[in-house]
DNA sequence: GAGTTTGAAACT
DNA sequence: CAGTTTCAAACTC
């Protein structure tokens, strides 16, 4: 970045700029090294604001708080990283920090995907004003997105302090300034200032809920458009102008404080009043668990990218849409996530997005299916979010600003996919890195899908329905709550966008026949704090099938079952035929389990070389023994499932069981190591996700429960299984799998309340009762 | 890639 | 609720 950025000013002053005294006072500024970041005002400020808000705010429904969303600050991305690291939970690992930053990006996407509800709603009453808004929020939006690159950048590359980073940037952008200064304004910095650099700085008031307003940040803000954007550094300045003149006038703190004030008032309220709406689901915006909208956030901020590009939107939007999942469980979800495109759009400006794909009503042929979509809903795909990577999210980020910013639309027909399997490819890669500590290949939908597979059968799928129109709980897609998109194989599909309504009248139908058809089919309840140490906590199974295998022939041992697919053990409530559930069997697990145990330890090579594992066997034979059986067999697999699958390779019995053994066997590769890395802030993330929704959704005593531990290791001790398993399905599914050993959190469906009290209840009455 | 096996989902 | 059919994934060759 240094790099380029410094010829140019060079070059600046090649062109005769050294003349100008701003120039030579930014020749000379730039070489010195950045201040510390403590040091700038804005820094301060930043941590200061609602930066400082604990992270738990951060998860907390974000309707809950629309007060802070105007502080909301797309900058923020890059000061708040530090500040995340300095707090207790925070990781300093990579790992760490890119959580972290994802985590800090939520509250962005919060932001956003507020903005784009109100558009949503009301675009076609007050497209005036919103038009006003949104002009208003580009700039700034693109302040932010170059900002969040940048501290991306930084965290991809390495694990610097962002606010070195917002450092340098601020540095680059001030050469750029006089890079681009020239050509555009030589005479005329004032009239930059004036024209570009007020509405920009007018907007960071408002972000910045006016609090501080830092002098240096205008420049350094209207420079980094120019960095970002490179050789069309002037056209974006002439979009904001015209975004500008649109508005008519630069949004000044007060019109800031306006939009502020919508985001907060309007944001949170419409956005999930209107998932809610659409949703098969009775949940009330307020009701969504903390977890869901973290989960959410990322998908959200998939579209981030688009509001602060404004000029180059329509390859953003698409690589954008490559990213997400949709939703088939909100119809409305479905239909405000194309109005949000479509707001977008409008927003966007001149955004006549081309649009990569090309929906086609024809059921039989594979239309370009519309890359999945996560939407900000119920019936989340958590996929997009909790796949994405957060480090590659952030890489995305600035890759995709980059190609963007070469004027790069995704070509309508040609691969609108790219983006997604870039997406998908990318999340599984690293998912599997977690995982299975091996790069993925990247092949045939066939391959992505078992790459896709994290066990819990979730993951992303990839279908190839024939009959079932992929309207049935047979296909993958439809069962995940997503649509079919590029990569499925199906035919007659009718799980996508176009017939929306179909699917979710289907859904809706599936679901009244069976409330939990599209509950997660393993509940995972506290795996985060679940490492190799956590044993000692009696803390067993961190996850379980919801309703139970019924494998006969399998023995367990194979995809077919669910259990084991989930990577769980069995329980009590399977009705499994000589259960050889590598992961726990449904009896007499205790002895069983040891031989078993010893078995798959001595089988698994690669977990023997990890003592860990060996030790950690150990201990779990231990404990099923020495606990009380009842538990055990509830929890018999948990007690395995406690550490990380990749831990513990399912003894890779008779047959060396193709896929899942193999690729467990892989994972024990570094199986400590990714399980250490993630645990700690995912716990931390789910404790706090899972406190709130607990609360909310399970009541205060069942939330005393789990919130008493708001550390991450009584955490474990609260979703264990010896206390009440509480495990809400959705909840449960979306948590656990961004813990697991890097698998992916698919929100299947999120049942209604009714289902989901059912749910636990029949949880627990079975894990109190005998199976029959 | 085609065919078989398997167990869940759907249906009765 | 139980039995049967249908279905698509998992698996095998």
């Amino acid at each position: 970045m240094d790099t380029p950025d410094r010829p140019r000013a060079g070059a600046a002053a090649a062109a005769g700029f050294e003349d100008s005294p701003v120039f030579n006072f930014i020749n000379n500024l730039s070489p010195i090294p950045p201040p510390k970041p403590s040091d700038t005002a804005h820094n301060v400020q930043l941590f200061k604001s609602s930066d400082l808000a604990p992270v738990s705010s951060i998860f907390a429904s974000p309707h809950v708080n629309p007060a802070k969303e105007p502080k909301i600050l797309i900058r923020d991305d890059s000061v708040q990283l530090p500040q995340e690291l300095h707090s207790p939970s925070s990781v300093r690992t990579r790992v760490g920090s890119s959580i972290t930053f994802r985590m800090i990006r939520c509250k962005d996407i919060v932001s956003e995907n507020c903005n784009t509800t109100c558009r949503l709603n009301e675009a076609s009453i007050d497209s005036s004003d919103h038009a006003s808004n949104s002009e208003s929020q580009l700039p700034q939006s693109i302040q932010n997105g170059v900002g969040s690159i940048e501290s991306d950048k930084d965290q991809c590359a390495d694990v610097r302090t962002d606010l070195t980073i917002s450092q340098e940037c601020t540095d680059l952008e001030g050469i750029n300034l006089d890079e681009s200064g020239p050509d555009k304004m030589d005479s005329s910095h004032s009239d930059i200032h004036e024209n570009q650099l007020p509405e920009q700085n007018k907007d960071e008031p408002a972000v910045y809920n006016g609090d501080y307003m830092i002098t240096s940040q205008p420049s350094s803000d209207l420079l980094t458009l120019g960095l970002t954007f490179g050789t069309e550094t002037q056209s974006a300045n002439g979009t904001q102008k015209a975004d500008n003149s649109y508005s008519g006038k630069p949004l000044l703190n007060e019109e800031s404080s306006d939009y502020c004030i919508q985001n907060s008032a309007h944001e949170p309220h419409h956005y999930w009043t209107g998932a809610v709406e659409g949703a098969a689901v009775n949940y009330t915006p307020q009701v969504l668990p903390g977890a869901l909208q973290s989960q959410l956030m990322p998908c959200n901020k998939l579209n981030e990218p688009r509001d602060f590009m404004p000029t180059e939107q329509n390859a953003l939007s698409q690589h954008l849409r490559g990213m997400r999942r949709r939703s088939l469980f909100n119809e409305k979800a479905g239909a405000s996530n194309k109005g949000v495109d479509k707001a977008s759009d409008h927003h966007s400006v001149k955004s006549t997005t081309p649009k990569c794909k090309t929906i086609s009503g024809d059921i039989n042929s594979k239309p370009l299916r519309t890359p999945p979509c996560a939407l900000p809903g119920i019936g989340l795909h958590l996929n997009a979010l909790a796949a994405i990577p957060k480090e590659k999210l952030a890489a995305r980020d600035i890759q995709s600003n980059i190609n963007d910013s070469s004027n790069l639309p995704c070509p309508a027909g040609s691969s609108p996919m790219p983006s997604e399997q870039n997406i998908i490819n990318d999340d599984f890669a690293l998912t599997t890195n977690f995982a299975s500590a091996e790069p993925s290949s990247q092949g045939s939908p066939k391959k992505k899908r078992h790459k896709f597979d994290n066990g819990d059968g979730t993951s992303c799928k990839r279908c190839s329905c024939k009959k079932s129109k992929c309207l049935k709980l047979y296909c993958e897609c439809f069962a995940a709550g997503v649509y079919c998109s590029e990569p499925c194989t199906c035919q007659g599909c009718l799980n996508n966008e176009i017939n929306m309504e179909t699917v979710l009248s289907t859904r809706q139908q599936i679901e009244s026949r069976n409330p939990l058809a599209f509950a997660p089919k393993v509940i995972h309840t506290s795996e985060p704090g679940l490492e190799l140490g956590d044993f000692n906590n009696n803390t067993p199974a961190s996850a379980r099938h919801k309703r139970g295998c019924n494998c006969k022939k399998s023995s367990c041992l194979k995809k077919y079952c669910e259990c084991f697919q989930g990577g769980v053990g069995c329980s009590i409530s399977c009705r499994c035929e000589s259960c050889k559930n590598a992961f726990g069997r449904r009896e007499g697990v205790a002895a069983l389990s040891i031989e078993e145990s010893k078995q798959a330890s001595e089988e698994s090579s690669a977990c023997v070389k990890e003592e860990k594992c060996e030790i950690d066997k150990q201990l779990i034979i231990h404990q099923a023994i020495d606990l009380a059986p009842a538990e055990n067999l509830l929890t018999t697999p948990s007690i395995v499932e406690a550490r990380p699958l990749a831990c513990l390779p399912p003894p890779s019995s008779k047959k060396p069981s193709s896929k899942k053994p193999r690729s467990s066997a892989k994972l024990i590769g570094h199986p400590s190591r990714l399980c250490n890395s993630r645990a700690p802030l995912k716990t931390d993330i789910l404790m706090s996700q899972f406190g709130n929704y607990a609360e909310m959704v399970l009541g205060d005593s069942t939330s005393d429960n789990l919130k008493g531990n708001s550390s991450p290791q009584t955490s474990v001790k609260v979703v264990s299984p010896n206390k009440k398993r509480v495990s809400p399905p959705r909840m449960g599914t979306g948590l656990s799998p961004i813990c697991k050993s890097g698998r992916k959190l698919i929100l299947k469906s999120i049942p209604s309340f009714p289902s989901l009290g059912g749910d636990l209840n029949n949880e627990d009455q079975k894990s109190k009762t005998p199976a029959p």
